[in-house]
DNA sequence: ATAATGACCAAATGAACAATACGGTCAATT
DNA sequence: AATTGACCGTATTGTTCATTTGGTCATTAT
């Protein structure tokens, strides 16, 4: 291999990308692009484009396109795992990480506006692709939340529930909140999200008599 | 004008039609239409056909369309009206009473072909007003929450918060109790919802123990 | 005279076809 | 051995044109 190595061919000074570097350049490329413009809408010529590639190279590290999708989701999936994980503090309550989780969900941007891409493109047009990767996100975070609930119920932090109807309902609560409403009005900002979420998770609307 | 006057043509007996009546058979055609194909696939020279009359008639009682419809779908949501106020009872309290009206308007979804079809037809191919009638449905339905909402708060029956939002969440939830989560799990049935329900205003959904 | 009607018109729609774009391959090139 | 863009078959998009549909109005029936 030509690791980092630099070649004089033709006069020009080139310098030569490592097969590592270009697999990450073509990576980095197609992340990009199917958080700007969805799955369909990005192309392998694209993609081989943005990352200064001939479109063949692209074939050599990933097999189709649904492959190299494939490995971006997975990688976006992983790291929205462990940006829960380090949100969480097996010393404190529940409610307050449930509330650092959802937290550290709302300003992590990056990989959310993937998802928020495919969302929408799964409304527009019906990408199964898109639809398959929004599928394998919430299936993802149910599971996750599932646990968690099972969790704090053992310790007897909340009371029993079917803790896959809970979860299922806290997600729906999160792209309402974050997502639906916007659509209709102004969005509503991190605060408020927060605020809501914790009147409706672990406060109730009824108002206590004192 | 010749309101019900049966008359002697050629040798068969004919019945003429009061304008009224004509008006009512349109209406009533019409009504049928919408609801069996949608908005789109409901052609004026159908509507015409199924009342018995001539496509040119239908014109003389409604200017367009358009407001066939509109004429059409203000009757169905004032229906829809009076059963949330009939499912209201003012000496009851606000949980009861928003179980009371959900339920009630799940039913009238149900048994109203109308919007299950416009529903379905803004999902397929979007027409645009079936998007409409989609619309006035839900603001319709969010409104007349708001202000349950509202005078709930005034009660004291619920803590103060942006009627809005909680009207708009609450819808959400009964909807992902009462549809969504059956498109992926077995239905949960009445005694259940109003059991989550009831969770959600009291306590909030993650309640602490006793 | 008035109400009703269906032939008629322009605009919208959709079917059929042509042109383009795309994912994926591979012989030529470096 | 790695890289590449021309190339291929197919899927998608644009275009054309016949049909349909919302809406009008001169004619007909009463």
């Amino acid at each position: 291999m030509n690791n980092g190595q630099i070649q004089t061919g033709k006069g020009k000074e080139v310098i030569l990308m490592s097969t590592i570097d270009r697999r990450k350049m073509i990576l980095a490329a197609a992340t990009q692009s199917f958080a700007q413009f969805g799955y369909k809408a990005t192309t392998m010529e694209l993609v081989a484009k943005i990352a200064n590639v001939g479109k063949g190279t692209t074939y050599t590290f990933f097999r189709t396109k649904e492959e190299l999708f494939d490995e971006i989701l997975r990688k976006a999936l992983q790291e929205m795992k462990e940006v829960c994980e380090r949100a969480i503090k097996r010393e404190d309550t529940f409610d307050q990480n449930l509330i650092r989780v959802l937290d550290a969900l709302l300003e992590f941007r990056a990989d959310h506006e993937l998802f928020v891409k495919l969302a929408q493109e799964v409304r527009d047009i019906g990408t199964v692709q898109a639809l398959e990767g929004i599928k394998r996100l919430e299936n993802l975070v149910l599971e996750y939340m599932r646990q968690e609930i099972e969790a704090a119920i053992e310790k007897g932090e909340i009371k029993p529930c079917d803790s896959r109807v809970i979860s299922f309902m806290l997600l729906k609560f999160y792209i309402a909140l974050t997502t639906e409403w916007s659509q209709t009005h102004e969005p509503l900002n991190k605060e408020q999200i927060k605020q809501y979420m914790q009147l409706l998770l672990s406060e109730g609307l009824l108002a206590k008599p004192n």
